[in-house]
DNA sequence: GCCCTTGTAGAATATATATTCTAGAACGTA
DNA sequence: TACGTTCTAGAATATATATTCTACAAGGGC
């Protein structure tokens, strides 16, 4: 028995299903190891520590997930980006769970591993980018106003509004998306007026 | 050296200010005990565990938070209601930190003993009758379709707003209650036309 | 077939943290 | 003033967890 019995990504996704299940504090390399019926010394063959090997996991999920947001972005789809999150939900729960519920910092012990410290802030420069994206999208203008209104609708409200779907574990219904969409058309439409006056 | 030096409160408050820069993990006895000067003893002489004292800072808090939207709702006033959220915040940092950044079960390690689990059950309820007279108040009915939206501007929206700011440490600025109250008012004028059709 | 590389396997170690335990001090009271 | 109660004080203990270490096995290249 030597050649390879567990990958990367098996310990990965190990990982992310404890954490979905009973939060990251859970996800202990033992409770990992376990869940696979791998030995704790095959873990360290692969990843050189357990902040390594969260780290990795926030960083390939937020980057799941910020695409779709992309992509909206690309099409020009103001509405569609703001949507993307209940959709995402939808169909990555237990990422979304990880994702949404619990604060970058909070997610590992102690602080980001030296390792990841680029792939953190290139996933930040990523999310600015894409506030100012949507501002000149929408708002037409990517100021500091603007962008505040940006990150409110692309992120606080479409993540404020699914939180307790995810705390239960369940599905977003559609009124969640009804909710993101009035709030979407209100906060445009408020802007807009502002501007005439 | 044997009359009280130090109280209750102190090693409540003591966690709470740990908790608030750090982190609730951060919070432990040592940690605690520390910041007070006192030994862990008297921890120990106050609280029966960690967990206890974590949950009790943790109703506490949100008893006080609380407090100030069911008078809002007694004055018959649902604004006023949502806009609880920033303004108590702008004078409780520390407690908004603990409060709304964390997740009720992620805040103390392992379950609620078994000493608070009427408190927390009561604060439950309280909320929960908190978002149908909210719903009563608004929409002039407390069906599922109005809870929901209750849910919504009470807490998702407001909580979401002020996010951003608790991660950063800074009070929110006006713009938060702006955008509070352009969404409080969409929602309910979609409501209200949604009725007539 | 022999040896080197890459992993498996899991015991050993270090450390952090909650909790318990033993001693002793101060205040109020009889 | 002697005593008991209430606390301070901090050492001792138990436990969980990350990390390291040692032993060995299997496959591939020589």
């Amino acid at each position: 028995m030597a050649r390879p019995k567990f990958a990367d990504r098996d310990f990965l996704d190990a990982a992310l299903a404890i954490a979905a299940e009973r939060g990251p504090l859970a996800a202990t390399v033992g409770a990992i190891a376990e869940r696979l019926g791998a030995p704790v010394g095959s873990f360290y063959h692969r990843f050189p520590s357990r902040n390594v090997l969260l780290g990795e996991l926030w960083l390939r999920t937020v980057l799941d997930f910020q695409q779709g947001i992309t992509a909206a972005l690309d099409a020009g789809d103001g509405l569609r980006a703001a949507l993307h999150t209940p959709q995402w939900v939808r169909t990555h729960l237990d990422e979304a769970r990880l994702l949404l519920l619990y604060n970058r910092d909070d997610f590992l012990q102690g602080g980001w591993p030296e390792a990841l410290r680029d792939g953190v802030a290139a996933q930040t420069r990523h999310m600015e980018s894409g506030f100012s994206r949507f501002a000149q999208l929408v708002f037409g203008r990517a100021g500091r106003d603007e962008i505040r209104r940006s990150q409110f609708l692309l992120a606080e409200l479409p993540v404020g509004a699914v939180r307790q779907h995810l705390q239960r574990r369940e599905m977003p219904p559609p009124i969640v998306d009804e909710l993101i969409r009035i709030t979407y058309d209100a906060v445009i439409a408020d802007y807009r007026a502002r501007q005439k006056r």
